[in-house]
Formats: C-alpha cells, structure tokens, sequence
DNA sequence: TAATTTTGGACCGTTTTAGTCTATTAGTCG
DNA sequence: CGACTAATAGACTAAAACGGTCCAAAATTA
C-alpha cells in the first residue's frame, strides 16, 4: 500500500479536470479510469460511485476556496476590506468553480435532491460568512444596516447571479469583475452613507 | 418551406460548436437536436445520418478556409508574398480547424476508411495549392528548386506537423506563430540562396 | 380546401454504461 | 520462503442511452 488517500487525490484530480470539460453525463468510468491510467475496477476500489467522485470534486473544490477566503478575510485589517477581501477571493475561486456550478446547473435539474443538497449548503454558509462580516462592521460603527442577514442574502444572491455572464462570456475581458466592483461600490454606498 | 439550406446551415453551425467542444462520440443527435431547439426527426430531415453532419462540418469549414486563403494568395503580388500570406491565413484558419482535425485524430483511429478520405483529399489540395505557388515562382526566377512538388509535400508535411503543438498549448502565448516564422524562414533561406 | 413540407414522439435493435465479480498479480511482514 | 493483504485487470450483467425509423399531426403553401 503506497497511500490510499494520495491515489484518492490524483482520482479527484483527474475526474475535476474531466467533469468539468465533458460534465456529468458525458463523462464515463472509463474515462478517468483512462485519465488514470489504469483499469475501472481500480476506481471502484478507491470510490463506491461515479456520484461518490463527482460529490468528492465539488467538495473539494468548496473547501478549498473555503479556507483561501477564510485566511484572506483574517489577514484583512477592518471590515470593509474583509468585505473587499471576501469577493477577491471568491471571484478568484469563481472561475475554478464556474464549470462545476454549470454543470449541476445543467445537468442536474432532474435530480433536484443532489444540487438542491449542495446549492442550499453552500448558500448558508456564504450568507453566515458574510453575515458575520457585516456584523463585525455594524458593531464597529463602519457600516450602517438595519439587517446584516437580509443584506448578506442580498449580496449572495448578487454574486450568484453574477456567475452566469462569467460563464457566458470565458474569452476575452471579463465584464464580470467590472460589474462587482460596480456592485462593490453601490453596496458600500448604501452601507457607508450617513 | 421557408429554406431548406437555411436551416441545414444553422444545423452544421450548432453541430459544429458542439462537435469541436465535446467530440464526435461524445456528441449525440439529441445533442444536436436539443441545439437547434427542435426534435431528432427533424436534423434527419435535413442530414441523413450523424456522420453525414460531421462530414459536412468539416467540409464547411475546409472551404472556408480554401477560399479566404485563395482570395488572400491572389491579392498578394510576388510568389513570395503569395507563399507568406498562404501561411499566414492557414495559420488564421487552423485555429477553427485544430478542434476538428482533433477530433479525427483522437477518435476516427478506428475508422480509418473515413478519416484517410478527408486527411488524404485535404493534404492533395494543399500540396497542390502550394506546388502552384511555387511553380510560379521558379518560372520568375525568384525560387530556386529542382522539385517543386516535393518541396510542396515538405511543408504541407511541416504545417501539419505543426498542428500538434497548436492543440497542446491552446491558451497564452502561442508557440506555434513562432515556430511558423522559423520554419517560413528556413525555407525561404533554402530556395532564395543561390 | 387540398397538397406538401416540417415536426414531435413513440418506438426499435444495438451499443454503451455504471457497477459487480472473480481470478491474478504485487507487495509486505514474519 | 510462505501466508496474508492490497491492488489490479478483465470478463460480465442489467439498465440506460444511442442512432435511426416510422407515422400521425401540425404548419405551411398554393
């Protein structure tokens, strides 16, 4: 036994490169068996199910975008520039996750329970991030809310949103980083003002 | 019937981008279908069979690119500039073309039949496109070659080589437009040197 | 209205697919 | 070496997806 798990991470690797270029359907057992180089019985030993691997990539993908955002919102000094370090870093993180959001966009709207699962997850955990920030900032005296949760959903629903155009429009300038700092702008005048 | 050519048109476009993205067998004609917002029934109205579609995407695309470098060639004043601006839209034209002619290489191994037919009547044309080229330039004295259509076979033979890099190093900087001018100017310095 | 073009949907035989099973190899430890 | 375990390949199966057909119903044209 070489090391189980570091096998595992070359499996995930391999299958995120796949997935994300064929998406769910059309990417085969086959095909990242190949990608590994060795035979579909392997795979199975290391993973139980195609959605097994497929739920590992997205996984690890969030958790990794997960603790990037969370030591850059730490090393940030006051609140608005964790809020500013907060959607860097997530747009940085974005464009990794842009292929795997499209394809449970798009492939998954038949089998409602897996993306809703995730979506929702992840939904709440950004919206408690960003909460908490806000919080942070009200009690500080920088922002100005009434309710941080409702503006927290705002701002997630926002960047939400934003990740269709981004997909829409891969080659050249990317509109999507101007239209955030628009957004940027906009929410910290209304948070900032009087 | 509004115009049949019309649609079969707009049916290679959609088959077209889907093809070069996903790959002949990966590409199925609900895929198609679904592309151009109508039912299966209605592409085999218009296409007979799914190789059929792929032939004449293809097809389309090797004559776009035939008549952009036909009318570029003509434009040009000496064979020498003719020659340049031959590779200079070949190059153009190879980045639409590099996704196709990967698909033939990656997937048509087995079905050699087919891919030899295009490869084979594709690399006579260019070799033929090239001798033209060349032989015009010999009877101005401006060449200096004892066989113009070997000479031909050798770049075709070069460019195509040269397809493979393309593929590899698709994003960045591209290695291949330097490698082009390098070879551009070996050759020229072998028929221009006395 | 009648004739013709165009389409969706059910359908069919074949191929591909996810996943299983088993036998075999490679590696470890005493 | 020999016994045990980890890891793999390859044949296999049931189910799904696939290319392609058929036909009746729209839609269009005359």
């Amino acid at each position: 036994m070489v090391n189980k798990d570091e096998i595992r991470g070359s499996v995930l690797k391999v299958a995120q490169e796949i997935f994300s270029r064929y998406g769910f359907h059309k990417t085969t057992m086959d095909d990242i068996a190949k990608g590994m180089g060795k035979g579909k019985s392997s795979i199975y030993y290391y993973f139980s199910s195609k959605e097994d691997i497929f739920s590992a990539v997205v996984e690890k993908e969030l958790s990794e975008l997960r603790s990037k955002i969370i030591t850059s919102v730490a090393l940030a000094m006051d609140p608005k520039e964790k809020l500013k370090a907060y959607v860097n870093e997530r747009m940085q993180g974005l464009r990794n996750l842009v292929n795997l959001y499209n394809v449970l966009r798009t492939e998954f709207i038949s089998q409602r329970d897996f993306t809703d699962n995730i979506r929702l997850k992840t939904d709440e955990e950004e919206i408690r991030i960003i909460k908490n920030i806000l919080d942070e900032g009200v009690s500080d005296g920088i922002f100005h809310l009434d309710d941080t949760y409702l503006t927290a959903i705002a701002l997630v629903t926002a960047l939400k949103g934003m990740e269709v155009p981004l997909v829409v429009t891969q080659t050249g300038e990317n509109p999507l980083e101007m239209r955030l700092d628009r957004l940027l702008d906009v929410l910290f005048y209304g948070m900032l003002k009087r």
